[in-house]
DNA sequence: CAACCGTGGAC
DNA sequence: TGTCCAAGGTT
């Protein structure tokens, strides 16, 4: 028994934090909203956003019926605004082709815009209750450490990621979907990346600490860097189209990135081709489908 | 598979 | 504006 399934459901029900997606009565729409929202974007942030949302689009048809633009503003700060512009999208698709709900089956979630490995098998697990691995990198840590003894994962890859926690998965629905609640928060409040507070750790048989808690060993993984980037000069962009109420003059977004005219227009042309902004027949720009919906 | 897709907080 | 990191997905 590589991971104390027991244990480790004793001190979720004791310990979890109190999400608001974690409540009772949520709907596979609020779970799904809160899953694209937290790809890449920590708890903190998101909740306040997901709130809002879903008083704003408790269903999938009134998130379809609103214009992109309107999404790209309660999007707000979360970053990588083309999760909203996928969700938008996902939920027309939801609303035209699936009755206005979010499916159970995870082959059909996947197929769903904005939706991978892993917010389909979270999806189905925390909204559906299946018995299905959910594989995050808070679970992949905690599965590098706790079985395999080693500071950190390898380099990820979905099939054999999933087959490592398949192969640790409880056998009926209820424990197996409470396992991976559980998992994920221990990687998230205990089980962290750079500090381990291993002495809040319920679980007594974990194989790197067995180990001495031995260090990395392979090469250090490439941190992405962003200042100087495009995904920089992106940000600064959207940022002066979200805060703008009218269409915006080339000039004012020219202010945004003085010092490399062509990287500038290379990031605005992109944001073009992603849907994000769009061109005013008077030559201005805006964010996307503003004034649709 | 590796690179790219924002943003802000903790160190 | 240094580094690392955060419930990933798409190409």
């Amino acid at each position: 028994m590589p991971v104390d399934t027991t244990v480790l459901q004793r001190w979720y029900a004791a310990e979890a934090r109190d999400l608001p997606w974690r409540r009772d009565g949520v709907t596979g729409w609020q779970i799904l909203m809160s899953e694209v929202m937290l790809q890449q974007t920590p708890v903190a942030r998101v909740a306040p956003i997901w709130e809002e949302w879903v008083r704003r689009w408790p269903v999938p048809s009134a998130m379809a019926a609103a214009g992109r633009a309107d999404i790209l503003r309660a999007w707000g700060k979360l970053g990588y605004p083309r999760r909203a512009l996928r969700l938008h999208e996902c939920a027309g698709v939801l609303a035209a082709d699936h009755g206005d709900r979010v499916p159970e089956d995870v082959a059909v979630l996947l197929s769903l815009p904005g939706v991978g490995a892993y917010t389909a098998r979270a999806v189905a697990c925390f909204a559906y209750g299946q018995r299905v691995p959910v594989v995050d990198t808070n679970v992949r840590r905690v599965v590098a450490r706790a079985v395999h003894g080693r500071a950190e994962p390898g380099n990820p890859s979905t099939t054999r990621d999933l087959a490592d926690v398949e192969a640790l998965l409880p056998r009926t629905r209820a424990r197996a979907a409470t396992f991976s609640a559980a998992l994920m928060e221990l990687g998230a409040t205990v089980c962290t990346a750079r500090t381990p507070d291993c002495g809040r750790c319920p679980l007594s048989n974990c194989a790197w600490v067995d180990a001495g808690r031995p260090a990395h060993d392979g090469p250090a993984k490439r941190v992405q860097k962003f200042a100087g980037t495009d995904r920089q000069v992106r940000g600064k962009l959207m940022a002066v189209l979200r805060e703008s109420d009218t269409p915006v003059e080339r000039q004012a977004l020219d202010l945004v990135w003085l010092s490399d005219p062509g990287q500038r227009d290379r990031a605005l042309h992109s944001l073009l081709v992603d849907g994000l902004v769009e061109q005013t027949d008077d030559g201005r720009f805006a964010l996307a489908g503003e004034g649709n919906g």
